[in-house]
Order: C-alpha cells, then structure tokens, then sequence
DNA sequence: CGATTCCGAAACTACACTGGTTACAGTTAT
DNA sequence: ATAACTGTAACCAGTGTAGTTTCGGAATCG
C-alpha cells in the first residue's frame, strides 16, 4: 500500500530546477511554487539533500540553493539515498517463532532475496543522471506534450532566462 | 522510511510453511503460531493469497489452508501481487505547478523512471519461487550458517531509454 | 439435530509516517 | 538596522499498519 514518499519526487524536481536556473540561487519559495507545496518542506528535502552534498545553500538576502555538483553527476540514487534513509525496501516480520525450521530460517531468506530486489531497483536509478532528467522535460516540453507549454517560460521564469 | 509492508515477509512465511506441510490443512491459529502474529492477522493475508489463487482454505472442522499451487509454481512477484494491491512503488507529488517548464512535465519523466525501477525490483521477485524459498530454509536447517541467498537469478534489466 | 472447529469480516485500538502549517531564531547583503 | 533568506521545532490532520475482540457462517462429527 504505502508507496514511497513523495519526497523522492520533489526531490527530483526541485533538482531539475535548479538544473535549470544553474547559475543563479534559487529560495525556497520559488521552488515550493513550482512543486505546489510549502516552503518549508521544500526546506525541509533541501536539508537533506544539502547533507548529502548534492547542494549548497545560502541564507540572507539573494540567497538560496544551488547544485552543488553538474547535472550529468547526480544520480536518481544518489537522491534517493538522501532522501529515504530507509535502509531495506522490505519490512520483514518481527520474531518468528524460533522452535519450527521455517520460522528460525526464514528471515535470512527473505533477507537474501529482498536485499537482491532492493539492489535491482538501485541500479536503475542509479542510472538516470539529473541531467537526463531534465533533457526528457525539455524533450517534452518541445515536443508538446503539454498544451500551453509556449507561454510557460514566460510565465515561471521571472528572472535572466 | 515506510518499507513495503510485513504482510510480504508473512505470506511468504506462511506460503513455505505450508509447503513444508504439503499434504494436511494448516489451520490460521497454527501457522499464527510460526509466524508468532494474531490468527486474525493470517487469515487477512490467507484472504488475500485466496484471491490471488495461491491458496485454498477450508472452512469446518479438520479444516484450514493448503496451497492451490505447487511451490515451484508460485513466484514472489504472485505474492507480491496478492498482498501489496500498490500499483506504483514511488509516489508523485501532486499537483505541481502548470505554469514552468519543469512543473508541467516532470511527472511524465518521474513516472516512467520510477516505473522501469519497479519493474526491475519485481523482476527478481519474479525468479525466486516458494520451493527456492523452502530448499533454501531446509539448507539453513543442515548447514547452520547464514549463506548468501544469491542463488538463481539474473540482474534484471537495468537500461534506461 | 447440535456441538465443535474452523474461517471471514467488521470494528476498534495504538502506533508511526507523511505532508502541511505556523512560529521563531540565526545568518547575510544592502 | 532592516529586509530577505534559511534552519528547525512544534503541532495538526490524514493515512496505513498491525493487533485484538467479537460475531456470524460453514463444515464435520457424534
């Protein structure tokens, strides 16, 4: 049921735009206006992702979030590790009972194959960059998957573009 | 942080329990039993594993559950069908903004990225069966030691369009 | 038949995580 | 100093999980 938090997305956005604003420091207000959500969570993921060093972030005025390292040089797992400090994907069952073959055994087992699933899911992530991130967005946005997608810069982009 | 839920560790748990007692009904108190859980916990996964077809449960006296399938036949990724009705591993975040380039479309992006790393995960579910999970119990059972589990499986596919 | 054994499902609880919000202290540029 | 930022704590509502009790229904056996 429950999926991973949506942290890992936002994460990812908020990654991307500021792939896309490189040059300049971005606040967490326009980032939170961009993702839909308070500026605080935004704060909250870039605290995350700033101890993990992907970003680095400046109080005071014009200050802001920058990545911290090129675009082409952050990975999907690289977020994911910084955001979701959960170190299995798979709860296993608490106490087995220890007296039966299968409960004093089974543990380990799944413990093999859940850490193998994990790992396979790692690597696909670990293989999209921020960069082809955000090469598919503005592959879409040119191809027009999105209708209106002409006004757009202008409409977010109130800065240097 | 929020792992796929136990109701996996304990379907398989009980899935090579009743593998192990292949012949005889296991009633929901017993298997409750070795799983060290409540009888009511079980019979909401067994529900579940019915529906899915795994599983076949009698109701009455000399009654209980005996599995539909043979072990060879029953792939984690059937289990994790049954008991995680999540279509998507990775949660987006709502509504973001429809006005900026990265807002409008990075959804698409995130979908197919988190789609291809779920379908990697279940990929190696999908290579383990219940009579790998139960030889590899009775090896545990012989050997004593915590071998790897690393047995049958291929990396699944990790390429990224 | 009626008692026993078993499942199925509802209802309720406690607990944890998530995401949103407000509030406030600390830092920096002008 | 003031204004513009971040960092963090505190609180809230919503949701999922797992455990527990309780009751009704189905199957078997005497």
């Amino acid at each position: 049921m429950s999926a991973i938090s949506s942290r890992m997305a936002v994460a990812v956005h908020v990654l991307a735009y500021l792939a896309w604003r490189r040059d300049e420091p971005v606040t967490s207000e326009r980032m939170a206006g961009s993702v839909n959500t308070n500026a605080v969570v935004v704060r909250r993921i870039m605290g995350a992702l700033r101890n993990a060093g992907l970003v680095s972030v400046q109080p005071g005025v014009g200050g802001g979030a920058q990545l911290a390292r090129e675009p082409h040089d952050i990975t999907l797992l690289d977020v994911y590790r910084a955001v979701e400090e959960k170190e299995e994907l798979f709860a296993l069952h608490s106490q087995p009972c220890r007296h039966c073959d299968i409960g004093s055994n089974i543990r380990q087992v799944l413990q093999g194959v859940f850490c193998q699933a994990h790992h396979a899911m790692q690597g696909v992530l670990g293989q999209v960059t921020i960069a082809d991130v955000f090469r598919q967005v503005q592959q879409q946005v040119r191809g027009g998957a999105c209708a209106g997608a002409a006004d757009s810069l202008a409409a977010a982009g109130t800065q240097h573009a």
